[in-house]
This record gives structure tokens, sequence and C-alpha cells, in this order.
DNA sequence: TGGTATTGTCATCTA
DNA sequence: AATAGATGACAATAC
């Protein structure tokens, strides 16, 4: 391996694989490509709790045709797995496909550390363990599947338990003049291991106990044409022993970048037609789509899947097809719909225009309609075989968020990974190569120049499913950007969680962006609706101090007419009892004595007398007159 | 069609 | 200085 370095670093640049002679690179990409090889029934953005505590979603899932339903998922990035290398991920998938009941689950340690490995650039790490687990092959060491997990990545000991794959020592002992026939019988003892129905997998431990156990046979054996006839159909390449094509020597002479082994070969594995990779390019996707629809198709058990950047299919993927591994999503999602015919700008353009919106989704448009120049380029066989625009226009919305996922057979995503394999997907059969590429700049115009429409309200509900109606423009925003994480979760996840998750996670400017906006937005949002609340609530409070000080108002108006009533009658027992007194009391002379001369005053010592009222004092006369 | 309540959003202030 | 929360103001929408 001559060059390594993380694919999603600078803006998209390439991990470019050298794929040199050596079996422990092949093996790498082997697994590389098998990692991609996820049991069926994943959804988009699934999220995929790893042993290591971190999470990773599904970004993109595409069906098998000929097995029933059965699919592969990917992985939105190994850069969500961690980085630290002293602690690979672990138990990827393993319980939650386990969960899903699906028949095979890759292996899951050594896989994610292979991958990991490599996507780090930690190459030593990945050879490492490719050489432990070659030791640990010719040494006989393994204790089964669940050994996977109990062996020490980077090198420290065997990681796979080689001895316990069904592919045992029997396989090790065939013939090195037969390695196809090896090959075949890994498949058939594979798939006789771990097909259930429909569903069969080919076991990635089986398939690196078959490399590691014999590597020169393997590799030399290998003829660098077609060996034997396709197999006839997915049984037969399932249940019997199948000479497959595989062209190593075409495999290990190419480029190929990571970037490529991960999103576009793995669909195009599974065509095996000779025919076909030598047709020109748009035929032979054509031809693909096609193809992945008929018995043709092997989904796990054709060692042919396992090597799909080595397939000549590469040859016609050129870099133009490729270069651009950071453009996001977002863009796809333009390009997808644009590139279809009959397609309304609009019916992307609403996603940004709608008022208000200032993430920067509109704003940031000079990086974004770079790159979507770029994946307009490189996206010519998905715009060729799109044909219909409104199906993926409304698929499209259907992302990660909110956890409203599409069904697997619907998920023809618009991203640039997916669009490269939904030539897997049935409605592409009969497409003709439409490259409306002028809508692309008219919408782009659109989403740039103008933010308000009249009547965009009802033009923009016309695009909107059922399902999107009920979505608030945030979740429908971050659908379109398949962002994976629900808004709900955005929104509440803690400060610490939420930069975190940031940093973890492979997004675009713009997806952070957008979840930046959709956390401030969602934010303020229930701070405004607190505020609000707490000011009905200031306001009820104050109605009710009103009431009941208006209800204290009436008892105290209540309680003073009744002192008033009261003083007045005490007055009035006080005027009747001063009469009688002085009706009672006579001089020294028996005369009566009247009120008008004399008034009645108590002393301190609390005796009454009578006193002349000149001799009062004023303020004695004032009460005596009060009280009479 | 106008009034009103509700809600989302932005700008700004505050702690 | 940066940041999250609070709040006023405005607009869109529904009734």
């Amino acid at each position: 391996m001559k060059s390594l370095k993380p694919w999603w670093s600078d803006g998209g640049s390439l991990l470019h694989l050298t794929i040199l002679l050596s079996l422990a690179e092949l093996r790498l990409d082997l697994d590389l490509d098998l990692y991609l090889l996820f049991p069926p029934r994943t959804l988009l953005g699934d999220e995929l709790l790893l042993q290591n505590g971190q999470t990773s979603h599904i970004f993109a899932h595409r069906p098998f045709p000929a097995s029933g339903g059965s699919g592969r998922a990917e992985l939105l990035h190994p850069k969500c797995w961690g980085r630290d290398p002293a602690a690979p991920p672990e138990g990827l998938l393993l319980r939650e496909v386990r969960a899903l009941g699906v028949p095979f689950i890759p292996s899951t340690r050594v896989d994610a550390w292979l991958v990991h490995s490599v996507a780090t650039g930690d190459a030593d790490g990945a050879h490492a363990l490719l050489g432990a687990a070659a030791a640990s092959s010719a040494g006989g060491v393994g204790s089964g599947v669940d050994g996977v997990s109990q062996a020490a990545p980077g090198g420290g000991g065997g990681p796979r338990a080689v001895q316990s794959s069904p592919l045992a020592a029997g396989e090790e002992e065939k013939a090195p003049a037969e390695p196809t026939a090896q090959v075949s019988d890994a498949g058939g003892l594979a798939s006789e291991r771990y097909q259930n129905g429909t569903d069969a997998f080919f076991s990635l431990e089986d398939l690196f106990q078959l490399l590691s156990s014999q590597p020169e046979n393997l590799f030399e054996g290998i003829p660098l044409g077609d060996i034997a006839p396709l197999p006839a159909s997915i049984n037969d390449g399932m249940n019997s022993p199948t000479h497959y094509n595989v062209n190593f020597s075409q495999a290990i002479s190419q480029d190929v970048s990571l970037h490529e082994a991960m999103l576009l070969c793995s669909d195009n594995t599974f065509r095996r037609d000779p025919v076909a990779r030598t047709s020109q390019p748009q035929e032979q996707i054509l031809q693909l789509s096609s193809i992945t629809n008929t018995e043709q198709t092997l989904p796990g058990t054709n060692l042919t899947a396992f090597l799909p950047f080595v397939d000549n299919q590469m040859r016609y993927l050129s870099q133009d097809h490729l270069y651009d591994l950071d453009i996001n999503i977002f863009d796809d999602t333009n390009l997808m719909s644009l590139a279809t015919g009959g397609f309304d700008p609009m019916e992307v353009s609403w996603l940004l225009e709608e008022p208000g919106y200032d993430s920067g989704l509109s704003l940031d448009s000079s990086n974004n309609s770079t790159s979507v120049i770029k994946s307009n380029s490189s996206h010519s066989i998905c715009e060729g075989a799109t044909g219909s625009s409104s199906d993926f226009s409304h698929q499209d919305l259907e992302g990660a968020v909110g956890g409203d996922y599409p069904e697997p057979s619907k998920l023809c995503h618009m991203n640039d990974r997916s669009a490269f394999h939904f030539h897997s997907d049935l409605a592409f059969q009969h497409v003709s190569h439409n490259h409306t590429y002028h809508l692309q700049s008219s919408a782009l115009e659109s989403t740039s120049d103008s933010f308000s429409w009249p009547g965009k309200s009802q033009k923009i509900s016309r695009y909107l499913n059922d399902t999107d109606r009920n979505l608030s423009r945030d979740e429908r925003r971050a659908k379109a950007l398949h962002i994976p994480f629900s808004v709900d979760e955005i929104i509440r996840m803690p400060v610490d969680s939420f930069n975190s998750m940031l940093s973890r996670h492979y997004l675009t400017d713009l997806q952070v962006s957008l979840i930046r906006d959709i956390r401030r937005r969602g934010k303020n949002k229930v701070a405004a609706q607190n505020c609000r609340k707490r000011k009905l609530d200031v306001i009820l409070n104050l109605e009710d101090d009103v009431c009941s000080l208006q209800a204290k108002k009436e008892t105290l108006k209540r309680e003073q007419s009744q002192c008033h009533k009261a003083i007045n009658i005490m007055k009035q027992k006080l005027h009747h009892l001063y009469h009688d007194v002085f009706s009672r009391l006579r001089d020294d002379q028996g005369r009566p004595v009247s009120p008008n001369q004399y008034a009645l005053q108590c002393t301190h010592d609390g005796s009454v007398v009578i006193v002349p009222k000149e001799l009062m004092i004023p303020g004695q006369k004032k009460e005596n007159q009060k009280g009479k």
C-alpha cells in the first residue's frame, strides 16, 4: 500500500489504494468491501451501536432484487467509529442485526477494525491484524464466531477465530491447483451454513480464512479469464460449488480509491456478465441495472462480490465520477432531482427558500454550486438512469430524521454514494439518459436568489406527501440533507453531547450549519414557548392578585361598615347613658343638673366627676359634644 | 374580509 | 468575550 490517508480529509480527496501484489492488502480490500455487505432489512438512518459506545448510521441501503429483499447497508462513515486505534470498534451491528433476525452477520470486530485502520490511515494496525489473522489461521487457533470479539486488535493476537469457521481445515487442505474450487467450496459451505430462505451471505470469516489459509494457491491459481460459466441462479451459487469470474490480475493492478471500494464497487461486484464488462460505460450501467434484477446476481456468495474494485467496471468509472468525496448530500439531492427529466426546480429549492431560512444552505451557494457541478458530472450514470423525478424527490425527503425511514426497497437515495448503486432498483431498468443539466443551474439560481415566493406554501405543499406534510420545516430540511439525527435529538441533546456529536460524525458544512440552525431555532422555539408560558403565568397571577385584592377590599369595606354601625350604636348608647346620668343628678339644692352647663369627665384614677363646661379643656369639650 | 389567537423566528438584551 | 436563555417584535397561519 503506497498511500494511505483519510479519505474524508482535504475536502473530499480520495484515498487511493494502490493495490500491490500483496495478499494482505488484497484481503484488506476484500474486507473493506465485505464490510459493506451488511445484512438486509436495515433501514436508512438506522443507528448502529458499537460496542465501544459510539454510534454510526446507515447512510445507504441497496436491495438485492434477486435475493428477496435482502440488501446491503453502509455505515455513514468509518469516522463515526472513533479514531482511537487503541479502542477499535467492536460489536458492529451484532446485536442490532441479530435483533432484526437477519440470517448472517458479518464479522464484527476485525472487519470494523480493518476498515477503521484503513480509514484512519493506520495501515500498520490493519496489516498487523491481517498478519495475525493469517498466523492464527495457520496455527489453528480460534474460538468460534464469538471469538472474534475476544481477539485483541492491532496485531496483538489472532483476532479472528479462523479455526472455528465452517471453512476450517478441510478447505485449507485442498489442492493448490484448484483455487477456484476452493472459492466455490467456500461459498458453498458458507451458503450452507448461513443460508436461510432466500437470504444467504458469505461469512467474512470464511473468506478471510480461505484467503489466509492458502494465499499463494489462491492467488496464483485464479485464472485471469473467465474460468467457469456463471451460475444459473442464485440457488446454484448458493448451494453448489460454482466457479466465478475473478480476475485478480486486474484487481491488483489498479489504483483504486477507498471511496470507490466502499461506495461504488459493492453493487458492481455482482455483475459478472463478461459481455457487460466490455460494454460502453452507459450501456454497462444499464446492463447492470438489469443484471442486478436477474438471477445472475448472487448476493453474498460470489467471490467477485468481494472484489468489486478489481472488476473491470472500474475502468469506465473514471475519476470524474468519483473525485469529489466531499460532495455533500444536499448537493446530491439537487443533482438527483435536477438530473431527472421534467423536474421542477421548486421541488428542490423550496427546501432552501422557505422564508426566513438563513442556515447557510442557500447562502453558501458558491461552495454548494461547485460541488453540485462536480457531482453533476460524476452522476451522469445516475442521471441517465433515473428517468422519473417525482419518486426520487419524495423519497429523498424521507431521510434519517424523525425516525420515519423509508423501506429499503425505496431507498434509492440522492447522495452520490448510493446514486451509483441505484441501478439495483427495478425502476431504473427502462430509463433513458436524459442529462437535463440545465435544470440544475436554474434550480441553483432559484435557491440562491429568491427568498420569498408568492403563494409558496401552496406550491411547496404540492411536493409534500402526507408524511412530509406533517413534518416541520426543519425536519424536512434535515431529511433533505440526510442528517442522521432527529430534530428532537438535535434540539434536546446536551451541549457537550451536541458538540461531540458534531465532531464525531462526518458532516458537511451545510449539514453542520443546518444542525446548528435547527438547534438554535429549536432552543429558541422552546424558549419562546416558555417565555410565553411565563408571561401568561404572570398575567394570570396578576389577575389572581387583582381578584384577591378586590375581594379583600370588599371585605374591608364590609368591616368598615360594620365598624361604623358599631360606633354609631356605641354613640347612641353613650348618649342615652349620658342623659340618664344627668337626669338622675341633683345639685346641692336638689335641683336637676343641666347637661348644657355641666359635663361628665373621667379622671386618671377612673372616677367620674361633674365639671362645669366653662372649666373643661377644649379637647374634652369636643369629646363631650360628640358624645351628646 | 377583518379580527384574534397561536406559533415560529429573529434581533437584541441579560446573566 | 462567548454563550445560553429571555424577551420584544414581527410575520405567517388558522379559525
